[in-house]
DNA sequence: AAATGCTATGTTATAGTATAACAATATTTA
DNA sequence: TAAATATTGTTATACTATAACATAGCATTT
């Protein structure tokens, strides 16, 4: 855990690597805790991973309808739940909307800048922002659980581009 | 702005002065800046503050018909509208519910400690939590504009209370 | 007071997000 | 194979929020 660790998702980058790398992570994972990727699951996530913006769980109904899958809310939100259980996604609160997850593995509580003008999304975990929540929660003798942190804004390329337009 | 602002909503205190003080501030702050508090916002504002468990929109909605009060969801939501445009209630986006601003003056961005078995939620805005993202976000060149920063747990009367039961 | 413009509220309908409940199927384990 | 478990199908409904247009209230000017 870098003390900034910058994440790609504003950058120009190879996103077919994010996907690639995503998916075989998410393989990797469920196979060491015998959670069951099916066809379906692995769909979604995809679809979640198809770029850094979050997507709206009916959005994702939409695009399984499209490819002839099975389509009913319960079935996209089942699949989304399977995935958040095994830290393979992110919800973004303040979007109603879901992100796949940097960095997987365990489940964890990340911290998201969101861009309002190009809507994406990039996922910190740094550790300034933890530990001074850590330490204020403490203070009050407060057990975190759970941590939801949503920073909106505009991303470096967007300001650039405001001026310009 | 203290660095660990203990926040009195999770320990025993004479709630009738938080709700007269908020609504005092209230009609200063309107009054300050030409809004009319009228008489369903200032009804809303007070079911708002009737304790430090957020509350839904529906079930102020509910109230107000109990009272009499003409009730759709659009009287509650603009009720809520101005209220929040004015800094008197903040939105807390993963309940889906609104809670006394416990600072009003200005439109700013709170951090919410909320307990998940009592459901009342604190409010700090600590200067370190402030700083870190601050920092985070400058790192990266993003500009931020809005913050989300909500954090589940137990409070330190539901953690005794726990080892009871 | 009447006319005007602005703010707030009333009203109906609908959009958007999420889950309950139960049935059927597939997969794993005994 | 049978039993147990996990996944998916299906229907209905709950919960949250807003659009769009009509009416009423208040403030200012004439």
């Amino acid at each position: 855990m870098a003390e900034h660790p910058t994440d790609q998702a504003f950058e120009t980058h190879d996103h077919h690597h994010c996907i690639s790398s995503a998916m075989s992570e998410a393989q990797r994972i469920c196979h060491e805790r015998n959670g069951r990727l099916t066809k379906q699951r692995k769909r979604v996530l995809e679809l979640v991973w198809k770029n850094h913006k979050p997507v709206g769980a009916y959005a994702i109904l939409e695009q399984l309808r499209n490819e002839g899958f099975n389509g009913t809310p319960p079935t996209v939100y089942r699949a989304l739940d399977f995935l958040l259980e095994h830290g393979l996604i992110h919800r973004i609160e303040c979007l109603n909307a879901y992100t796949g997850c940097a960095h997987p593995g365990n489940r964890h509580t990340g911290q998201f800048l969101i861009c309002s003008r190009c809507q994406r999304v990039a996922e910190l975990d740094d550790t300034n922002i933890n530990k001074a929540i850590t330490k204020s929660a403490q203070h009050i003798d407060f057990k975190v659980n759970h941590q939801v942190i949503e920073i909106s804004g505009l991303c470096h390329q967007c300001q650039e581009q405001n001026k310009d337009g």
